[in-house]
RNA sequence: GCGGGGAUACCAAAGCGGCCAAAUGGGUUAGGCUUAGGACCUAAUGGCUUAGUGCCUUCGCAGGUUCGAAUCCUGUUCCCCGCACCA
């Protein structure tokens, strides 16, 4: 048995020592830059982190075998609010945060270590590198780093790009709503909430009716519904307060005031007054500018919006079944001193249509719904669902909608909200999508905060440079390109900035974080500098240096470290291979493209981006709960090449991959059964003649290399692995089979040693050992990929031996057809010769016509119509059955003969190879060019 | 709803107009080898068929184009990713 894991240990440390993926400029060869986004640290390295790792580290490695000077450097990421906010927790002794790092393996005493957020960044990096380690990347660790001011190199590296950004416009103030505790006066991102993660602001419009000099407040989510208002709705049994808005005096809900003074509004309360006061009354409507009056209803709710609703019972199921509701019972209309006949006549007015709906949208899915009143909540939600997504998405204004006639329902929002808040009839209000509870467990409410620095990424000159850039970005997959392009069009300005969290401080205001996403976009350009900026004083570190570094501008004040710097930067950029998740195209892989052409010059512009699908484990999603969460270091235990394989096995392209745990159970033993087979067939001393076989054997090998390679390129490392490790192996089989275990010496070694190499980018380790024991003193690591010779794929040879499979595979069929285990004797019929030139002539008139009866008249006449008519129509139906290659019978006769002591060994019996033309058998004559005849006895 | 990607045998997946009942790997079953297990070898893994290399049904579902469709077109259902202020 080999000892894997110790193999694996034995190697990783010889690479170490001796620097071998330790990467400097060198002008003699071409370099290729690849990097992994760094991991955020709050937790091990997991299997989804390998999958996409793996793929950057089988393209290093694959490129460093073709003679690249390949760079891979790794770092870890450590800014943002979630490190902080764990931290937190654990100082807090909170039980969730406790438990999930109990689960992580650790014990009581060292989870104390935690409570601060600087040991996250110093325990989990080095945990990464122990496993990145032990599965084998090969990782220049040189030129590792944290991020966030911990690391005051980097620090002044982001704060240089920042300044750099905003000097060229691309930084700017703006609002933004965020989740806030209005106790705690911090947002709250998902860590910090003890309840509600995932929710966030909406936003609703507020319109506001005119109600003698004050206004009546309604919020509502769909503005555009305006022109089909018939009435406002109050809750009859609510408290809601008159409050001086600014210079305005509004009637809201109390729960509304107060989410309002976080939302840019002075807010007084003036007084308080009934729900049931205001019913009967009357407010002017905006955009309609009609008097509708103020009805009873129960589903106003006062802690959402205003706790005023107002009525659209044309396109709203609630608004429809409240006026029904009322208008089925008179005597409540009479309770509040209404009229009957005035709440008769509100009727829903049509101003939407869609074709699934029609007019009314709302009254048909309640009537659909058999919805019987106001209380049936959760019919009136599914409702509300259908009647947005039909309505909202695929409905169009109709005519009594004035100028927004016509214009399709999800434009018309926007048109109508802007329009009616330069008119000062509404106004913009956000409110959560749920409830969220600070951990202090105050309720959330939303605020907006006006001094929020964006990143311009709207600005059409900015998208366009983009663009440019994309279009020679070579993308792996293809296929996601139309992805990037629509990113790119729909990316708006990015908040940038945060006031909680670990991070980089922005230089000009120093309240605010550099946010996570932000402070990621062209540290590429930092790995090429970071090991020789250690060597220079933090304090004399300072823009001038990453402007002459970077950007060839102003003077050199750092001597020699400052040209090694300059000269490492230019040498290995442009970034050559970024890989990750398909999910990050939107925001990382954008901002990474954007940021770059706001900095660098184009020549520094990133030339690949790779991205893959999400990994499943034995078709499951990964996830704590389902408690398939696999870390590496588990995986690893079966041995790292095996999980390398497996990993790259489970997928390519854009799907998710999957991790089929019964085949990494299986490899260990492959790859050990590999390593005898290579080391067997590598001593063994074989023959010097080159037969007939051996070039098959080397046109076979040459046209699988190339076909690696194409996968290779393309990072479609599933189809290389099946090429190399399985289909390049059976190959061999086949042909040690074939020469009856007598392979042409000098051919079988080269074959092994080639595959060697192209394994090596998958499994390393055992690769260095099988090379180490045939005998080589370099690392296969550092070998030269073996490139296709394609003169010598030869398609006549590989289809005389596919002729041989395939006489094989009759046989076969016939003795399993007929129940003959153990024939005496097999006879092979080659065609009669007559065929031979009415197929050719066949084959390509078939081409031409299907008509059986011109087929025919091609035989007319050789005497043969009878048997060919029936020969034809099989045809006809079906043209693949015609074989492949069409040679003269004798030469299949010849291919027979030679292979003769090969049948008798395969088939255990006496073998004949005989002509059609010299046999009197009936069977014989059957015989078709490239399909002998069979007859066992 | 919008943008993108998908659906193939027990599982994963290749195939992208005719050598397609469909590569390859995993799993399973039977036989060989073995003290036993593992590994390895051989066969089977949609159905039918004991003298012929064949026939029938199948590639999400329903239609269509074609001499011919897993592959092209139309419709439809379902799954994944994203629709952001978060790593």
């Amino acid at each position: 048995m080999l000892d894997l894991p110790s193999i694996e240990k034995k190697w990783q440390k010889l690479w170490q020592e001796a620097k071998l993926f330790e990467a400097d400029p060198d002008s003699t060869k071409p370099k290729f830059f690849v990097t992994f986004p760094y991991p955020y640290m709050n937790g091990y390295f997991h299997l989804g982190h390998f999958y996409t790792a793996m793929r950057v580290e089988a393209m290093a490695r694959y490129k460093r075998l073709q003679g690249f000077n390949v760079l891979f450097p790794q770092a870890w990421h450590c800014t943002g609010d979630p490190i902080e906010a764990a931290a937190q927790r654990i100082r807090e002794k909170e039980e969730k945060q406790w438990k999930i790092m109990r689960e992580l393996g650790l014990i009581d005493k060292e989870i104390e270590k935690f409570a601060d957020p600087k040991y996250w960044t110093d325990y989990f990096p080095k945990e990464f590198k122990k496993d990145l380690q032990a599965a084998g990347f090969s990782i220049d660790f040189r030129r590792e780093f944290i991020t966030t001011e911990l690391n005051p190199y980097y620090d002044k590296f982001i704060q240089w790009q920042f300044r750099k950004l905003k000097e060229k416009g691309y930084v700017n103030l703006g609002k933004h709503p965020v989740v806030w505790c209005p106790k705690d006066k911090i947002p709250l991102g998902d860590h910090a909430r003890s309840e509600g993660e995932g929710e966030r602001p909406q936003e609703f419009t507020l319109l506001k009716f005119k109600f003698n000099d004050e206004f009546i407040v309604a919020a509502t989510l769909r503005p555009e519904t305006v022109f089909g208002q018939t009435n406002l709705w109050i809750h009859p049994g609510v408290e809601y307060v008159r409050a001086k808005i600014n210079a305005e005096t509004w009637i809201i809900s109390r729960e509304c005031a107060e989410k309002l003074k976080e939302q840019e509004r002075s807010v007084e309360i003036l007084g308080t007054l009934q729900g049931k006061d205001l019913i009967g009354s009357c407010a002017v409507a905006p955009m309609i500018h009609h008097e509708l009056m103020i009805l009873p209803s129960f589903f106003c709710d006062p802690k959402k919006g205003t706790g005023i609703v107002t009525s659209v019972p044309s396109d709203a199921p609630d608004d429809y079944m409240g006026l029904r509701d009322l208008q089925k019972d008179p005597k409540a209309a009479g309770k509040y001193g209404l009229l009957n006949e005035e709440i008769n006549r509100i009727k829903p007015i049509p101003i939407i249509r869609s074709e699934e709906l029609g007019d009314l949208p709302a009254v048909k899915i309640c009537e659909e719904l058999k919805i019987a009143s106001q209380h049936e909540r959760e019919k009136l939600e599914q409702a509300k669902k259908i009647v947005y997504k039909k309505g909202f998405y695929a409905g169009i204004m109709n005519e009594r909608c004035g100028k927004y006639a016509d214009v399709p329902v999800e434009r018309a929002k926007d048109l109508i909200q802007k329009d009616l808040i330069e008119k000062g009839e509404a106004e913009k209000f956000y409110e959560l999508t749920g409830k969220a509870v600070c951990r202090c467990l105050t309720p959330a409410v939303v605020k907006i905060v006006s001094n929020q620095w964006f990143l311009q990424y709207s600005d059409p000159a900015w998208k366009n440079v983009v663009k440019k850039n994309l279009e020679h970005v070579k993308l792996y997959p293809e296929k996601a390109r139309q992805q990037f392009e629509y990113v790119v069009d729909w990316l708006h300005d990015w908040a940038c900035t945060r006031e909680f969290g670990l991070g980089t401080k922005l230089p000009w205001d120093q309240k605010w974080i550099i946010e996570s996403l932000s402070d990621s976009t062209i540290y590429m350009a930092f790995y090429t500098i970071t090991h020789h900026l250690k060597r220079i004083p933090i304090e004399e570190i300072n823009d001038n240096l990453f402007e002459y570094v970077f950007l060839s501008q102003g003077k050199n004040k750092w001597k020699e470290i400052g040209e090694q710097m300059k000269g490492e930067f230019e040498y290995w950029y442009p970034v050559d291979f970024r890989n990750s998740g398909k999910d990050l195209i939107q925001n990382h892989l954008a901002f990474f493209m954007f940021n770059h052409t706001a900095i660098f010059p184009e020549r520094y512009w990133p030339l690949g981006i790779g991205v893959n699908g999400w990994i499943t484990v034995n078709g499951q999603k990964m996830s704590k709960s389902l408690g398939n969460f696999l870390l590496v270091r588990d995986i690893l235990k079966q041995g790292a090449d095996a999980a390398r394989i497996a990993v790259l096995s489970g997928g390519e392209g854009l799907d998710d991959a999957n991790w089929d745990g019964d085949l990494a159970k299986s490899l260990p033993g492959k790859l050990e059964q590999w390593y005898e087979f290579a080391l067997k067939w590598h001593k063994t001393k074989g023959r010097k003649d080159l037969k007939h076989i051996d070039h098959w054997l080397e046109a076979q090998l040459q046209r699988l290399k190339k076909e690696v390679m194409n996968a290779m390129e393309e990072t479609c490392f599933r189809t290389a692995l099946q090429k190399i490790f399985f289909e390049y192996s059976n190959t061999l089989k086949w042909y040690l089979k074939r020469t009856n275990n007598l392979p042409n010496r000098e051919l079988m070694q080269k074959a092994v040693e080639d595959q060697v190499v192209m394994l090596a980018p998958f499994a390393p380790h055992i690769c260095e050992e099988v090379w180490k024991t045939l005998g080589k003193e370099t690392f296969a690591s550092n070998a030269r990929w073996p490139e296709a010779d394609e003169q010598k794929i030869n398609l006549e040879l590989e289809q005389a031996e596919e002729y041989i499979t395939n006489v094989v595979g009759d046989v076969k069929g016939v003795l399993n057809f007929v129940k003959i285990e153990k024939p005496g004797s097999i006879a092979l019929f080659v065609s009669p010769s007559w065929k031979e030139s009415i197929f050719k002539t066949l084959k390509e008139e078939i081409k031409k016509t299907r008509n059986v009866n011109d087929l025919m008249n091609l035989v007319k006449g050789t005497g043969h119509e009878k048997e060919m008519s029936k020969v034809i129509v099989s045809l006809v139906k079906n043209p693949g059955k015609f074989p492949v290659l069409i040679t003269s019978p004798a030469e299949e006769y010849k291919i027979l003969h030679e292979n003769k002591s090969f049948f008798e060994q395969e088939f255990n019996c006496r073998i004949e190879v005989m002509k059609a033309d010299d046999a009197k058998e009936e069977k014989a004559q059957q015989a078709m060019p490239g399909k002998p005849a069979i007859v066992i006895k």
